[in-house]
DNA sequence: TATCATCGCTACGAAACCGTTTCGTTGCGA
DNA sequence: TCGCAACGAAACGGTTTCGTAGCGATGATA
């Protein structure tokens, strides 16, 4: 059932990611070529076809290998504690100027490559349900109303800080975090 | 000083940018290749290097002409009905599909073409300079504080919504940009 | 209607790219 | 230490892409 993941195998596999995913992030999707990906690892381009069937394939893992998973918040020090960790992680997150370099490839990617987009939406459909749970705190704390709408919440909390690394400001989406959690609880203070 | 443009080369300049545009929004930058360009579009190779001297000032050009316009928001009744009609007509155009389809692509090749980032730049600096107007028109009024700082404001204001757009949801744009003017409002109501 | 710049069509060469295969080598686990 | 699995290097054929060139047709303009 579980297939042995041979450690050469596995090393071969960790350098043609890595390499794959820099030419992402330098050059877009346009510059992942299988030739490119293996120059660039000092991997044969027989033990890329090896580990993928294709480039497209390969082109796949890479966006479902660098999707970062954020950590699951502490529940246990209340609804604002616990929301204000998870938006800052979130922030702290795109901050990274790797990752906020890979976002734009991968929005376009998941135009024209339907299994990208289903990457993207298995791992928002993660984080909103991790969202919920904090959600569904601040309700039980009598904070939030109890018909708040996930969906748009996400929306209000991480949007500016998307959009923001979008446009390359990476540098102050700290602030950028406590900002938009203040405004988010402001109508909800006693 | 001014070349005159020939008719039957402006005609074949639409014809290859609508052409050119189509295929971007349908198979993402890799799609739009001088060949396909010159086939969807009717129109031949040769006259297509006759408009632009290679296939990347072509591609510049299409993402310069699909950079929507926001209309100039009408200041004469007052801050807040000028920011609600500007934020709207802002999720208006987001909420277009052809234009949502572009934008994953724009921030692509915004990475490794400097010449689309330069376009992109361009029009944000414009669009910023119209909300600071509008801006400036809510200080007049006394309704926000002088030193409020509108690089912020554009985030928390269209952030949630370029977020949205991405992420694919275009159907409650509209009702996400009364909900982000509303929110942005709240801290400054009397 | 005559002229001529512009156009569409077609073909082409060079280069890049993709996917596959072969063959000899290397390193890990039994 | 032995044997198998993974490896690198290289070559191959077919396809795609870019950019150029030649040539006959066409349409704007006088």
């Amino acid at each position: 059932m579980s297939d042995t993941p041979s450690p050469r195998a596995a090393r071969s596999r960790e350098r043609l990611l890595r390499a794959a995913t820099d030419l992402l992030v330098e050059s877009g999707p346009r510059g992942v070529t299988v030739d490119a990906v293996a120059e660039a690892s000092g991997v044969a381009k027989s033990t890329l076809y090896r580990q993928w069937s294709s480039r497209d394939d390969m082109l796949i893992d890479v966006v479902r290998c660098n999707i970062p998973a954020l950590t699951q918040p502490n529940l246990t020090d209340g609804f604002e504690s616990a929301l204000r960790w998870y938006v800052n992680d979130g922030a702290a997150t795109l901050a990274d100027p790797e990752w906020s370099r890979i976002i734009p490839a991968m929005m376009s990617l998941q135009v024209t490559m339907p299994a990208v987009a289903a990457c993207i939406e298995i791992d928002r459909t993660s984080k909103t349900a991790t969202l919920r749970t904090i959600v569904d705190l601040g309700i039980e704390e009598g904070i939030l109303p109890a018909d708040i709408d996930v969906e748009m919440a996400s929306r209000i909390l991480f949007g500016p800080l998307v959009y923001s690394s979008l446009l390359g400001d990476q540098d102050q989406l700290d602030k950028l975090a406590v900002e938009v959690v203040d405004r988010f609880l402001a109508p909800y203070a006693v």
